[in-house]
DNA sequence: AATTTCTTTGAGACTCATTATCAATAAGGG
DNA sequence: CCCTTATTGATAATGAGTCTCAAAGAAATT
């Protein structure tokens, strides 16, 4: 979508930054994908699309798109973090199943409303937040 | 209390490993306190009241520790997994300041339930969750 | 166009938390 | 006390992520 495009430029011109390849094409990669990948599956992606970017840039890149929230990081519990974009996705959570790794989303609005009540009450100006439940999954039973 | 050491002996045969003073020392600097320590802290501690143990017998203790329930895990997001024991002490989650560190412990019974429904729903097992409100605590504001 | 200025990149060094290796030491049953 | 086996600690290795810095690329200025 042309539209990812220049939500990425007007990012980075908010940020002073420049549009460069790299990070065009590293946007790309992320946007062209639904799963939940570590920077090392993006950037080997890349690199098999014989795309010229370093481990650095992705690192980078993703730095930039998870503070201007166009990318989600999601810290697993074990093994390096995840990433998904957030274009058109809502807001979701995740149970992880511990011998496989399958990742499944869940959305629970009532857990939303009291993660809030809970900051409210502790005087907390609520950030993010970090739910995961870890399982195992009907076919690793 | 003499019971968390009976604890720990009747945890060791049935794991089929030795009481050593090491394991010994490493589960009593962990009951000692109730903030969230990690095992670098534990270690330091240690040593600071001359115990003789070795960093890699604080990480290998502890493994023995948390896979019987006895110490919690806690992966707060950014830096080492801190620690905490479980003697006495019912399940509860994290809210954090992304300013300060400071950590607050809550519990909602309500989210508690709503997590176990998701998981049938999903049709895992589901065994350890992993929840952290990340915010600004009311000092940092 | 040439020069200057400033940003970005990539290779690799580095950090930090944790795990692995392995020879020396300690536990515990007989 | 002896013997077998487990444990320990020093140190090396690992994995994920960050930092450094010289070279390459834009953009701005002459
Ligand atoms: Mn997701
Ligand atoms: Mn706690
Ligand atoms: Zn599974
Ligand atoms: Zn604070």
């Amino acid at each position: 979508m042309a539209n990812n495009l220049e939500k990425l430029k007007q990012v980075l011109v908010k940020e002073g930054l420049r549009f460069t390849c790299q990070r065009e094409e590293v946007w790309k990669e992320i946007l062209s994908s639904n799963e939940h990948r570590d920077a090392d599956e993006i950037y080997h992606s890349l690199r098999k699309k014989a795309v010229s970017v370093s481990r650095a840039t992705v690192y980078r890149t993703i730095d930039v798109l998870v503070k201007n929230n166009m990318v989600r990081k999601l810290d697993v519990g074990i093994g390096p973090n995840k990433f998904e974009h957030k274009m058109g996705i809502k807001h979701h959570d995740h149970i992880i199943c511990m011998k496989c790794g399958k990742i499944e989303e869940f959305v629970v609005n009532q857990i939303e409303k009291l993660q809030k009540k809970v900051a409210e009450e502790y005087g907390f100006k609520l950030g993010r937040h970090n739910l995961q439940l870890f399982g195992i999954c009907k076919d690793c039973q």
